[in-house]
DNA sequence: TCTGGGGTCCTAGGACCC
DNA sequence: TCTGGGGTCCTAGGACCC
């Protein structure tokens, strides 16, 4: 039986969530993202007051914009003071994930009733394998992609692009042929036709790097890419990315629809306002960064994962980053543990530029479940010592590696132990 | 007025072990 | 005494995606 696989992506869905809350946004450019808060204020007669962007000050980017916002040339990952110069008048709201989970959970639901082979890909998209759901077969899939856009319309009173092809790769690009609202089906047949002509950057897997050297080989196309010679691909681009670039650009894929995974990482980051630096902002840095180690801690304690490298993630004035981490003897989610082990990874890097960025990272990871075997010791503390949070508040962070004992016990063995 | 935050995967060198 | 080879872990950086 030919696979049958979908790609669908709901429809600008920050944006549209956030006009179900506030339907007189409708037909209005919308900006969503930000840093602070700047969410509507309700007037005495119960009207909502809206900022725009114009009044916004301060670093950030578009996370997403509506329709309206785009035909001005406002997309996602735009400064928000470039696109405050070219929609001003645009509504300006903040970002708020808890609703927009909430929404995926739903839509994604709605989908799962129909065809329970559901990969997920962030928030907004999913592919779906419809190989093996009931007439499907009958049409390429046509009716039931219209029934899923029907369940997930009266899930969630959103709109969304779903495209059926025999694979992933092709899915994904036709699920943006026919937006919002789309729908596309397409064969291998129809591969000279409507791939080819497109950009290799519409191809997920080819960013801009990658575009450009293609474009300086004069390959601009999917179709120049399937004309190409695949020794020559190997030979320019390595075997492994060379090879995938042929077989891409044939509209071959094997890639099974994944229904389940365990994360590899987990991270909190955060830029600042204004660049800190080292030496005279060291107090702002260090509750900065105690604060990072005490979030992901509690991501991690939250999701029930533990972690044996600990790394670190800096960005200076000038956008360069660095990264640091470490290896632990046993894997921890204890906030001073990992405050600890990011701590030396920080002593690795330069600290005279200023900074922009700081992060931290939990690598390695494992169920606590699981750990319990692997580390009997540290399973019974651990919980309550990933709350303890006050004992280290005051302790010096960008300092020198002899400064850095703060006498604690368990420190000290965690420290021999390397 | 540059350029968020959360991820995955790949490469590549060196350490270290057998 | 000029020189193995395979396997795995650790670390750093980078491309890419949503």
């Amino acid at each position: 039986m030919p696979r049958l696989i979908a790609h669908l992506d709901m429809d600008a869905f920050y944006a549209s969530v956030e006009l179900l809350r506030y339907p007189e946004l409708r037909g209005r450019p919308v900006v969503i993202g930000g840093s602070r808060d700047h969410g509507p204020r309700t007037r005495a007669d119960g009207t909502r007051e809206f900022a725009t962007l114009r009044s916004y000050v301060g670093r950030g980017v578009v996370t997403t914009s509506t329709y309206e916002a785009r035909a001005l040339g406002v997309f996602s990952a735009m400064g928000m003071m470039k696109s405050a110069q070219l929609a001003p008048d645009a509504v300006l709201l903040p970002v708020d994930f808890d609703a927009y989970r909430a929404m995926s959970r739903r839509f994604k639901a709605a989908v799962r009733e129909i065809a329970p082979v559901v990969e997920d890909r962030g928030i907004d998209e999913i592919y779906i394998d419809l190989t093996d759901v009931p007439g499907a077969q009958d049409d390429r899939g046509l009716a039931v992609a219209r029934a899923l856009k029907s369940a997930v319309q009266a899930a969630t009173g959103l709109t969304c692009s779903i495209g059926v092809t025999p694979n992933k790769l092709l899915s994904k690009i036709c699920s943006e042929f026919d937006k919002p609202d789309g729908l596309t089906l397409l064969d291998v047949a129809d591969i000279p036709a409507r791939i080819w002509p497109l950009p290799a950057r519409k191809v997920n897997g080819v960013g801009p790097k990658s575009a450009a050297r293609l474009a300086g080989h004069g390959l601009h196309t999917i179709g120049d890419l399937a004309k190409a010679d695949p020794a020559w691909l190997r030979a320019e681009f390595g075997a492994s990315y060379g090879h995938w670039l042929h077989e891409m650009a044939h509209g071959r894929d094997e890639r099974p629809v994944v229904t389940s995974s365990e994360p590899k990482s987990i991270s909190r980051e955060t830029t600042f306002e204004r660049d800190l630096h080292a030496v005279r902002d060291r107090a702002e840095l260090g509750a900065i960064f105690t604060h990072l180690c005490e979030k992901l801690a509690g991501d991690l304690g939250r999701k029930g994962y533990a972690s044996k490298t600990i790394g670190i993630k800096l960005r200076y004035d000038d956008f360069r980053s660095v990264t640091r981490d470490l290896s632990l003897p046993t894997h921890t989610f204890d906030a001073r543990e990992i405050r600890r082990a990011a701590g030396t990874c920080l002593k690795r890097v330069d600290l005279t530029r200023r900074l922009r960025l700081l992060g931290v990272r939990a690598g390695a990871l494992m169920r606590i479940a699981d750990l319990v075997g692997a580390h009997p010791a540290a399973v019974g503390c651990a919980p309550a010592r990933a709350r303890v949070a006050e004992p280290y508040r005051g302790l010096p962070l960008f300092d020198t590696p002899a400064s850095a004992s703060e006498g604690d016990g368990a420190a000290a063995a965690a420290d021999g132990a390397r």
